[in-house]
DNA sequence: GCTTGACCCTGTAGTTGCTACAGGGTCTAT
DNA sequence: ATAGACCCTGTAGCAACTACAGGGTCAAGC
């Protein structure tokens, strides 16, 4: 095996469809591979490892603007850290707001998951969780 | 005040846009309310309790498919509620992994911001952080 | 050398879950 | 009667894909 990957082969190891690494391209966050003769795209190891960043950091929750932005972070490494520092320190408060959120999210379902009795429909306390309370649900007077 | 509300009340009451109530009644999540004689929409406070309950299950992270399936078990109330239990822990699962992964992104950042006081980010790991583990990393032979 | 089938190409339109107009109608108050 | 806040329908836009349609390329097999 080369040290080239059409898309279909670069887009089975990134988990990715091969119509998501094209849209990649066209927005310019995955640069364009060279061309086979056939007009095919071949694809290196600069191209994989920067695809499977992409890929992580949107499971993750960052924009395609914010891979964009952690990207070149990790592009300039020549340049002085200051201003780059920043905007790692940005990304880090960011990522550990989102941890904050989803924990409380994850506290309650995990709540919700564990009262449940297995009974009826009628009894379900995920389904109690999920309704409102009493500022809504009755009316006063 | 009377027993039913303006389209602009139910909104504010649930922190919903109008756009988006109107959204949720094309979709069919939301059921068509009366219209007032100049053809206004009068909500009651059953649309309430559902709207409120499709928001908070949103804010939860379900998505719209999950929020119907739910809405649907919830009105059956004689079913056996392991289907709603299902979905719960479906979601939960996901939302576990994730902050598994964010964890792994934030120990990294902090490391990054840590190292990255003074000088250059040459050691900058972040990419190799979010990238796959050795079997996509490092070519065979 | 010709076909079959898997793969690739471009381009455009659809999806989800909203959100934002445009171009109007209604209602309440002054 | 006129201003302003609200409402109506309809359509188009957004992010981030995803799914075609209508073709071209290429290796394998007969």
């Amino acid at each position: 095996m080369s040290d080239t990957f059409a898309i279909g082969e670069l887009g089975r190891a990134t988990d990715t469809k091969v119509e998501t690494v094209r849209y990649y391209e066209r927005i310019g966050l995955l640069s364009q591979p060279r061309r086979t003769s056939g007009n095919y795209r071949a694809y290196d190891r600069g191209h994989l490892n920067r695809l499977s960043f992409i890929r992580r950091s949107r499971d993750l929750g960052f924009s395609l603007d914010q891979v964009r932005a952690l990207l070149d972070l990790a592009d300039q490494r020549d340049r002085p850290c200051e201003a780059v520092d920043e905007i790692a320190r940005g990304h880090l408060a960011e990522v550990e707001r989102k941890i904050a959120d989803l924990e409380a999210l994850r506290d309650e379902l995990r709540g919700m998951v564990r009262q449940c009795g297995h009974g009826s429909v009628r009894d379900c306390r995920i389904i109690e969780a999920l309704s409102p309370g009493d500022a809504l649900a009755a009316a006063p007077g």
